[in-house]
This record gives C-alpha cells, sequence and structure tokens, in this order.
DNA sequence: TGAATTTGTGTAAACGTTTACGATAGCTGT
DNA sequence: ACAGCTATCGTAAACGTTTACACAAATTCA
C-alpha cells in the first residue's frame, strides 16, 4: 500500500531525484527530453506526488478551512458547493468543520484547522459569537467572515446588502397595495437581524406606516420556530394582509400555522421569506423570497482570502453583494383585483 | 504570521525538543515536574503543533476524503454532517469534493486526495460509474462505498437494505387498501433503483398485484424529473390510487403534476416517497416515506473504513442498516368500492 | 557499597519534498 | 584555444515532527 517516492522512479530513471522533482515541477533548468522521459516514467509506474511532503517545504497545504454551524443547512450547504469548486479550480482543497451550532465547537475546530495548517479560513460564525475568543484566533490565520458579521471586523466580512434586501421586500409588499405588513422573527445579538430588521422599519416610515415586530427568542431561524411564532401571534388577535419574514425557513413554519388556522396564502395572508433557499423553490412552497446569490457570494469570499493569503493587501476589504427579488405564488395583490399569480401550490 | 515550533519552546524550556514533543504526545518516559512545565509553557506561548510534520514522520494524515455528486443534495448534506462529526469524534478530518455528477471529475478528484495522502475514502458514487477506471484506484486507499452499489465491489460498502425498503413501502400501501400502485422514476445503470424495483415488484408479485413500472431517463431523481415524469403519466389514462416514487424528490414533482392536473393529495391519490430527506417533513409537503437511517449509515460508513485503515481486516465487510416506514400525510386507507369505480379522476 | 536496573533526557535519523548551490559538460565568441 | 557562458544535473540542506538509541543520573538490590 506504501506508495512510490521520488527516489523511486529516480532510480530506475538513472538520475538523481531533485531531477524528478523538476521534471513534475515544470522547472526550466531540466533538459526536455529527460523530462518527457521522466514523465513518461512516472505514468507508467504510477508515481503519486506526496502533497504534505511537499506542504512541508513549501510552507502552505493549499487547504482552507470551511466553519459552519451545520452543512445540511441548505443556505449552507448551497454555498459549500460553490466554495469548493471554484476553491478546486483555484488549487485549494476545502477542510469542512461542523460548528454544531457551539461556540465552545466553533472555536475548537478552528484550532484544529490551525494546526492543520491551513492557509486561510472562511467561517459563518453562528450568530452570538461577537466575544473576543475568536478574535484572537483570526489573528493567526487569514480569515473570512460570512453572512454574519461580528461588529468589529469589518475588513474581512462578505454578505449580502442585508438592509436593502429588506428594503425591497417591504417595497414589494407596499407595491402590491399592503399597508400591514409585520415583520417575523428577528433575533437579539445578531448583526445580520440587525440590519434586516433596520431594512424593513425604515421603509416602512418611508412610506408612513407602521412597523411591526415579533420577535424570536429561539436560537435558530428554523421552520419550528416559525411555527411556534406564528401560532402563537395567529391566536391573538390580528389584522395585517402580509407577513414577511427573517427567514424562509420561518416562512414555511408560518405557512403551517396558517393552514392550521384555515388562512389560505396568498389569498387571505400574503407570505415572504429571505434568502431564497432551495426548499422556497419547490412547487408545494413556492415561496417569494430574497435572493442571496450564493455562488457570488462564495468566489467573492474565496477571492477575499486567497488575497489576503498571497498578502496582495491592496484590493482587501470587504464586499456587500446585491441581492434581488424573486417572486413566486405565496404574495397577492391587495384592494385591487389583481388575481395574477396563484397560490403556494401553483 | 510563521508560528512556534518544537525548538522555540524547547529553547526557553532549556530542554531539547524531544522532550518537549514527550511532553505534549504524552509519552510515558518522562518526568512528570518538566512535564508539567512545559505543558503550561506551551499553552503560555500559544504554542500549536504543526500537524503536517507530524504527518510526514507518522505515515497518516488523520484525513478522510468524502465524494459526492454535490453537497447541496439533501441526503448527502445530512449524510456529511453525521460524517464530519463523528469523524472528528475518532481523530479525523473531512476533505470534501464534490463531484458534481461527472465522472471524469470523480476520478480527477480521487486521484487529489491519494496525491493529499488521506487515510481513507468514502465515497457515494454516480450512479452509472461502475466501470473500471475507478477500480484501479480504490485499491490504493481504503474506501467505503455508500448507498451506491458498485457489482463488483461487495465488501467495502454500507447502505440501507433498498429492496426491503421497497417491500415495506409496498406492503404499507397494499394495507391500506391500494390496489393499483404505480412505481415511478426507475433508472438503469444503477444498482440501488434495480433493488428497489426488485422490492416493489416482488411484493406486486406476493399480493398478486400488477407492477405498474415508470422508468425515468433524467440523470438524476431531481423533483424536475418527477414532475416531468407524472405530467406525461397522468396526461394518459390512469386509473392507480397510489404512486411510489423512487426517491422523495421525485415525490415532490408528483405533488406539483398532481396539482396542476387537479389531482388531491392524499384525497384522490396516494403518494409515498423514499429517502426521508429533510424536505419530506416540511408541513407543506409532509411526506410519507422511507427513512435512510442517516446518522447509523454514517457511522456505519466510517466504523468500516477505519477498520480497514487500521488493518483489523477481522470485521471488515459490508453492511446492510435497515429502513423504516415513516407516514406522514401524504397516503390515505382506500376502500374497495372507490377502488372498482375506476378511480376519482378520469 | 558496588553493580544492576530504572528513569529521564539528549542526539540524530527519518519522513518526501523543493531549491540554493556547485559542478560538469557543451557552447559561444574572439 | 581559452575564457566565459549556458544548459543540465547532482548534492545537500531545510521544513517540523517522532522515536530508536545512547547515555547520564537516580534508584534499587544483593
Amino acid at each position: 500500500m506504501s506508495s512510490l517516492t521520488l527516489k523511486d522512479v529516480a532510480k530506475v530513471a538513472g538520475v538523481s531525484y531533485a531531477t524528478v522533482s523538476r521534471a513534475l515541477s515544470g522547472s526550466p533548468e531540466i533538459g526536455e527530453k529527460t523530462r518527457q522521459r521522466i514523465l513518461k516514467l512516472c505514468d507508467e509506474m504510477g508515481y503519486t506526488p506526496n502533497s504534505v511532503a511537499r506542504s512541508m517545504v513549501m510552507k502552505h497545504t493549499n487547504i482552507i478551512g470551511l466553519i459552519l454551524a451545520s452543512i445540511d443547512n441548505p443556505f449552507m450547504s448551497e454555498l459549500t458547493v460553490h466554495l469548493e469548486i471554484y476553491a478546486r479550480e483555484l488549487g485549494y482543497n476545502l477542510m469542512v468543520c461542523n460548528s454544531s451550532y457551539n461556540q465552545k465547537l466553533e472555536r475548537d475546530v478552528f484550532r484544529l484547522l490551525l494546526s492543520r495548517k491551513v492557509d486561510g479560513i472562511i467561517i459563518l460564525p453562528i450568530s452570538h459569537s461577537s466575544d473576543e475568543s475568536l478574535q484572537s484566533l483570526t489573528s493567526q490565520v487569514p480569515t473570512v467572515f460570512v453572512s454574519e458579521n461580528m461588529q468589529d471586523l469589518p475588513e474581512n466580512y462578505i454578505s449580502i446588502d442585508n438592509t436593502r434586501g429588506m428594503k425591497i421586500a417591504t417595497d414589494y409588499l407596499y407595491s402590491l397595495g399592503h399597508r400591514k405588513i409585520v415583520y417575523l422573527g428577528a433575533r437579539k445579538n445578531s448583526v445580520t437581524h440587525a440590519l434586516r430588521v433596520e431594512g424593513y422599519t425604515s421603509t416602512c416610515k418611508k412610506h408612513g406606516i407602521e412597523p411591526i415586530i415579533i420577535e424570536s427568542n429561539y436560537p435558530r431561524s428554523s421552520h419550528e420556530a416559525g411555527y411556534l411564532l406564528a401560532r402563537e401571534y395567529f391566536s391573538k388577535s390580528h389584522d395585517e394582509t402580509a407577513i414577511l419574514c427573517a427567514s424562509d425557513s420561518l416562512a414555511i413554519g408560518v405557512m403551517h400555522a396558517a393552514y392550521e388556522k384555515g388562512i389560505r396564502i396568498p389569498e387571505d395572508l400574503s407570505l415572504m421569506g429571505f434568502d431564497n433557499i432551495s426548499f422556497a423553490s419547490l412547487p408545494p412552497i413556492n415561496l417569494t423570497t430574497i435572493n442571496q446569490p450564493k455562488q457570488e457570494l462564495a468566489t467573492s469570499a474565496m477571492d477575499l482570502l486567497i488575497q489576503h493569503i498571497n498578502g496582495t493587501e491592496s484590493g482587501y476589504s470587504s464586499k456587500l453583494v446585491s441581492p434581488s427579488l424573486v417572486i413566486r405564488g405565496s404574495c397577492l395583490a391587495r384592494n385591487k383585483e389583481i388575481n395574477a399569480n396563484g397560490g403556494p401550490h401553483a
């Protein structure tokens, strides 16, 4: 099982192993005929270069670490596909670690990746982790944050423009004739959520309507949380015509609660999500939402990280990518008799 | 940015770097007082062991490679969470590569992982890849296949019992009174699909009902494929009372096509999926299906791989884990009168 | 007490690369 | 023909560990 080394092929080629190394690495200081001969021999013998030995001397591994809460989160897994494919194009491999929504684990895996000598780390931090302990870690390796900002690290941060996204959403609902729009699922301790709420409230004020915010104390924006939140809200008096959710997952929970109450979507209630996770496009869900361009997010984050790794600090700065409206079937115009698009089941 | 080495801490500790190494590795041949002193010093200085240097001499990396079609596939991402967490418990890290449903890429990343000197590889092969080219690769490193079998590699293979799963599904539908059950989405060139089809047909024969199979020529079992397949089927005459899909994704597409045709689920038509991906439990979908125990699949695969890595061939053999029925809201009991009428929709 | 054993620590080799440096051979130009 | 180049290749050091071996000090035992 132990594989061939440079020495092995050097021996049968009758050259020194430095020559073989040069043949493989495309060095100019080697004769073209010997290079061809050696390349052919390597292929025949089935030689596979040992990249850990290479890393040892080159002092970089071409591995980048990815830390996220849980890869089965659809937003995160979509992002990861693009991250991995793009990284590979650039000559890097991805080492993925789940922090399992646990701050201690998040730091532990960070340290683990540090000892793995990854060249850089991309992290989708768990919401509440704006503590200092991560700070001391991030100074040890190029790091870029995706989606969730830490207040004090604005320079290596990629995200969509959350505020603008919620402005677009609120404007859309307003343009449909909605005047009672409730925002569901605001969470404390999250910069992302604060920015989204701001987009909503500022747009409400612009249009002279009153913002109504349902806060969430649940640790995650799951559909279970959305269900619980909405069920409680529906049990009291309510006269809103539209609900704008802080995330698609929450919106799916709201659909459930609405169905139980006999509230039809979108006929009785318009519903919007945020993120455009893959769920949202599923026919039975068919949720109008705000898209996060995952691929652009991924390549931007990777580009930024690579820049930092290569020390070309020139363009090293955070970036906000643009959200966009995705119209599906969960919203309906009010007070006008337009019955254009169908319901969530259309 | 360049981090401390053993020599650095040895220098300030006033000992040789071998001693520091021994303190860190928990070697018995070192005084307890010096060990404590050194450990404390390492902590103070912020020393991080270089695991690539360690790999160099130990001849193993404690990295295992994971190859899958696309991590945003919900089944695969759920599996990956468990794989990664369990691997980490066992002292391994995961290097994840997407093959993007591309056979050439699948082989390329395999070779890449080989040069990374991963200790083992877990692969969810793309369906048609029962070719020999992978064979020559898998002989070079411990490998276990998950979910999709290759006919000629039965020893390192973890999967659920696909046949039994479809037997359970068919039996369930039969027990609900269904006598016209169509199987939708069978795909050629896939052992998994062949096994599932067999479970279905054998159970049909057992009950004396006729198997009706809709084959799929689409490359993946996506909901788009399910929609297209079902739409075409619904456009012809049909009198089935239940559709059993080869996967949950297909079932979601069938839901869509049924809705368009005005066929209500489950009132007019019972629908079952297979896999129990996270989608299936979403309230608007609420699909009755067969569960694949992802965590058991993951730990079994990892255990098998580690066994092989450690050379303890004793228990090294493939394993079939048990599928189970998950009853949700997409199936209804059917009595014989309605069935005799030839179906609710014509 | 002296020898034998144990315990703790240092020395050095090894892992498989890359690459600076040196050496040799073949050229060039005059 | 000879100095100076260039092109090609070999030698050896380096990367940061682990660990076999050597060896000194401390302990044990007769």
